[in-house]
DNA sequence: GCCAATTTGTGACCCCGGTCACGTCAAATT
DNA sequence: AATTTGACGTGACCGGGGTCACAAATTGGC
């Protein structure tokens, strides 16, 4: 499906980008609808493609040569994954997977990457982008480093929540990902994230609203945990 | 103490740079000696310089809420770090600590930075630098996926003589990481890493030569066993 | 609105790596 | 040379999370 400029200067990353710049791209761009747990892009080949997220949720996953799943991070709307492509010719690391139904905007790489080399402004913008997700993976690698498990779900919980809306002392997290989808990102069993929810909801610290809300109804008593403060 | 442009040619993310940029950048640097455990970089500040390593090993190390240590990864010599404050005026987000005693070669980041985009090739080589440390770090991560850890040490050898030389069926690690380092790499206690070192040394797959070397003898071996073909 | 497929919930068992407590050893420091 | 420091080695114990095996609940597809 075809899109306009206006919908690329939607995304945070494109839209400092002069209108110019963004006709320029508009052609090599097409909007794609994922069902959920369709792969969006694979590891291991050549992608030709940035993936921006339009509205759904992504997340990175690797595989263990034991075949375990590995999950690397969340790709929220408005932002984007598979910008490696920009940089140098190797293969694609890790899967991307539609963990919600998703829509997506593929933009080619080469375009891309010429409007990226034209306009310094816009190499900032992607070398802010790809220094943030270096951070952001410093501090998902450091959860892992937490050996009490509560503390480590919680510590995770609160990432979701920033990514998300979030109040004074509450907050809610849409379309939350699966108990599995998070217990991967944590190095834990699916029962393991299970049981943590229970003694959460058990303690009015979260509570499910429907398929896709999960409410935190005390923000202070889930960061308490994370930071250790306090025992679950 | 001064440095010469011939010194900062010597590093491969420099050695490309028209013989000028050298001379700008010059100035601008100063090599450090640091001794082992010294913090060469420190997280939550914003760091003014980037970091090239000359001799010895450095480590990036995050620190969890509860004061354990999360080893991150190596730099090698030739190799950087904090090359984050070259895209934002964010503070680094880990410690960079010399695991041996090392020389460093500071250069100041905003001339760095001036060259980078000027030198249109020059912000190329940095992307892509910054995207081999993303693909390093999801390798690291997909390390601690795998619930057999005798399996996961092998595989964290086995990149640790990836980068130092190897050979057909045998290599050699230069100035080892201590048990602990490799540890807090892996999410895994001092003693357990010692307990596999010692499985693979009962069995002829490494051997320790003096200090500052560890053998390993039988490559084919060790891939085994980090591939999960053979069970410790 | 119904059915199949996921997801979530929960108990029991068990293994294995963390922790603790040492001892040994080599290298730096005085 | 004596002392100190930190790395390495090793055993015993134990607790917590993985695994397995279900049941229940929720969801999406038609």
């Amino acid at each position: 499906m075809q899109v306009t400029p206006e919908l690329l200067s939607r995304f945070t990353l494109l839209n400092p980008l002069p209108r110019e710049a963004l006709e320029q791209l508009a052609p090599h761009a097409s909007l794609v609808r994922y069902a959920r747990r369709a792969v969006v892009l694979r590891a291991g080949v050549r992608e030709d493609n940035v993936c921006f997220l339009f509205e759904g949720r992504l997340q990175g996953v690797g595989f263990t040569i034991d075949g375990r799943e590995v999950g690397l991070y969340f790709v929220e709307p408005g932002d984007f994954c598979g910008e490696l492509a920009l940089f140098d010719d190797n293969p694609q690391p890790e899967f991307v997977i539609a963990t919600t139904a998703a829509s997506v905007v593929f933009v080619a790489r080469n375009p891309l990457r010429e409007v990226m080399l034209q306009n310094s402004s816009v190499s900032n913008i992607v070398g802010r982008k790809l220094a943030e997700r270096v951070r952001q993976m410093t501090v998902q690698r450091t959860l892992l480093g937490l050996s009490n498990i509560p503390q480590r779900v919680c510590g995770q919980l609160y990432l979701l929540i920033n990514e998300a809306r979030r109040k004074d002392d509450s907050g809610e997290i849409v379309n939350p990902p699966t108990h599995k989808e998070i217990a991967i990102m944590l190095n834990l069993s699916r029962e393991t994230v299970t049981r943590v929810f229970q003694a959460l909801q058990s303690r009015r610290i979260i509570q499910r609203d429907g398929p896709g809300r999960l409410i935190i109804a005390d923000l202070a008593s889930l960061r308490h945990f994370a930071e250790g403060e306090e025992e679950l």
